[in-house]
RNA sequence: GUCCCCAUCGUCCAGAGGCCCAGGAUACGGCCCUUUCAAGGCUGAGACACGGGUUCGAAUCCCGUUGGGGACGCCA
């Protein structure tokens, strides 16, 4: 038997953190055992822009590397693979489920149901349908009808026994069915809901695996139901702990960023890559944009990879200590065996770390190309770059080292790219490190040093500083902070000298000709 | 309210009766390095929710308490 797993995305706009976990791990679980991962698009609510809201959550799939083996824009033997589209093969369902007395008309009109909803509410027990306006003969269906009744279809629960199965997550679990609901399958228009769709089109596209998460749990005796009557073998479960709060136990939801801002680390995450979007003319409002949605980091420069083995993490672990994974060793170590009971809260500054710790690994050439959308973007290089563009930036990216946590961090360092005139001093740092007694002499004078420093690299630079200071009798820090900030306008960043050297000697000495102006 | 679930450092994980006065990562503190900012090196503090059992022995098994969470739709 090949293993077959899904993913089921409602067509929403964006990917959420907590949704790719649950299609990391259905990819993983595929891959592991030489099996297929699809993508069933779960459209059955009438959707209003379904390519509009579908794009985006595709386009996350690919950026993270988890490619599905049928699906939308790829095909497959099943297709089509969008529920909407498949609405005859859930009405014929629904039938024979009526056919074989495992479903019933129900001509219960919404507000009796919310009375009997109410009353067990009140009662302080669980509602259970008291099946008052089922039809199961012709006879009372027309009697309903001409009262002007219309029936929806309803699951005819049993109300004895219990349904017990294996969950490849949670072991062995069992529920009561005299707890189940009654629950509608199909809508008096003839359109049908989740559970019915679902449970057919896990059969149709001989899903073998429903890997999803514990919110579903409690949906599950009513799905194999669904399957049993149908005559369908019931695929095996495992739930998933669902991902939750920075800093809370309480599920991760992509409507309350405004909440999480509270969270300091997670406003830190936000703020960083806030800064990037905007300054690539972005517009950022907590809707749209937000470290709980996967574009996210796409958008701020983070590495596919850095996100994949965090997000693998959260919940499963292969032992003590390996934190680093390819993909080909997830693929090799992953089981469900292995995933933790208990939700994870989800902490965007160990996702950093890792992060960090991948675009350390990368080479400077791989780096560059990272970096590059980014300086294209904001126009501080050509796109395509010239060949002394791209050297430049090449030059920065050496330079910056590991201060380049994400791509998007090449921005804070424009002055790089900037004609001498363009450069933006730090008022605060101008007025502490330039506008000071005696800098204006000294700056000068170590301008003199720089016309003849030959040649123009790191080292010799180093070298004639310290023959600067050293002559002049003064400390260091009372000329190089200033040089610092006449060249780069800021007080900090990375080697000096290494800048100084990128920049060149024509722009260094107009950039220190500019300062003194500034203080004249 | 009803049903179900979960419970180890702030956070993510390890631990499936003795290897644990609990290990790794991350975050945090100190020191070192240093022209700034990072990084790095060394180092420190930090947890088995509580109470009962079972056992020679419990973080690990059982029961209860407490706490936290999830599900209770003609949403998915």
């Amino acid at each position: 038997m090949t293993v077959r797993t899904r993913f089921a995305p409602s067509p929403t706009g964006y990917l959420h953190i907590g949704g790719v976990r649950t299609a990391l791990f259905n990819w993983l679980f595929a891959r592991r055992h030489g099996g297929q991962f699809l993508l069933r698009i779960d459209d059955t609510d009438a959707q209003r822009n379904l390519s509009e809201a579908l794009q985006p959550i595709l386009d996350g799939f690919r950026w993270l590397g988890l490619d599905w083996d049928e699906g939308p824009e790829v095909g497959g033997p099943h297709a089509p693979y969008y529920q909407s589209q498949r609405a005859e093969r859930h009405r014929a369902a629904a039938e024979q489920l009526l056919a074989s007395g495992a479903a019933y008309r129900d001509y219960a009109t919404a507000e009796e149901i919310q009375a009997e909803r109410d009353t067990a509410r009140q009662e302080k027990r669980r509602f259970l349908y008291s099946r008052r306006w089922m039809a199961e003969t012709e006879a009372q269906a027309a009697a309903f009808e001409s009262a002007g009744r219309s029936a929806a279809v309803r699951l005819k629960m049993p109300r004895e026994g219990t349904c017990a199965f294996h969950d490849l997550v949670r072991g062995d679990v069992e529920f009561e069915w005299a707890l189940e609901q009654d629950h509608v399958v199909q809508r008096a228009d003839g359109s049908c809901l989740y559970h019915l769709a679902s449970a057919v089109d896990d059969h149709d596209f001989a899903i073998t695996h429903v890997i999803r998460a514990v919110e579903h749990l409690s949906n599950t005796p009513r799905q194999m139901f669904i399957s049993a009557a149908l005559g369908y073998e019931a695929p095996v479960f495992a739930h998933l702990p669902y991902v939750a709060e920075p800093g809370s136990a309480e599920k991760l939801s992509k409507r309350k960023l405004s909440k999480y801002l509270k969270h300091h680390e997670f406003k830190k995450a936000y703020d960083h890559g806030a800064a990037i979007a905007e300054a690539l003319g972005r517009v950022v409002t907590p809707d749209t944009f937000s470290p709980v949605v996967v574009d996210f980091y796409r958008a701020v420069g983070y590495e596919p990879d850095a996100l994949v083995n965090y997000l693998l993490l959260l919940g499963w672990s292969l032992d003590d200590r390996t934190e680093t994974f390819t993909r080909e060793q997830m693929i090799e170590h992953f089981s469900l065996e292995r995933v933790n009971r208990s939700p994870a809260s989800f902490d965007p500054q160990k996702l950093l770390a890792f992060q960090e710790r991948r675009m350390q690994a990368l080479s400077v050439e791989a780096r560059v190309s990272r970096v590059l959308p980014f300086v294209e973007g904001v126009g501080l290089v050509d796109s395509p770059p010239t060949d002394p563009q791209r050297a430049r930036v090449t030059d920065v990216v050496r330079a910056a080292g590991e201060r380049l946590k994400v791509a998007g961090d090449i921005l804070n360092y424009p002055e790089f790219f900037q004609p001498d005139a363009d450069v933006a001093y730090d008022e605060k740092a101008f007025t502490k490190r330039v506008r000071k007694e005696g800098v204006d002499t000294r700056l000068r004078r170590f301008r003199e040093r720089l016309v003849v420093v030959d040649p123009f690299d790191a080292p010799t630079l180093d070298q004639a500083m310290h023959d600067f200071v050293a002559t002049e009798g003064i400390g260091i820090g009372q000329i190089i902070h200033a040089v610092r900030v006449a060249a780069t306008g800021k007080a900090v960043g990375f080697g000096l000298f290494e800048g100084l050297a990128i920049l060149g000697r024509a722009a260094c000495l107009a950039r220190i000709d500019r300062a003194l102006d500034r203080l004249a």
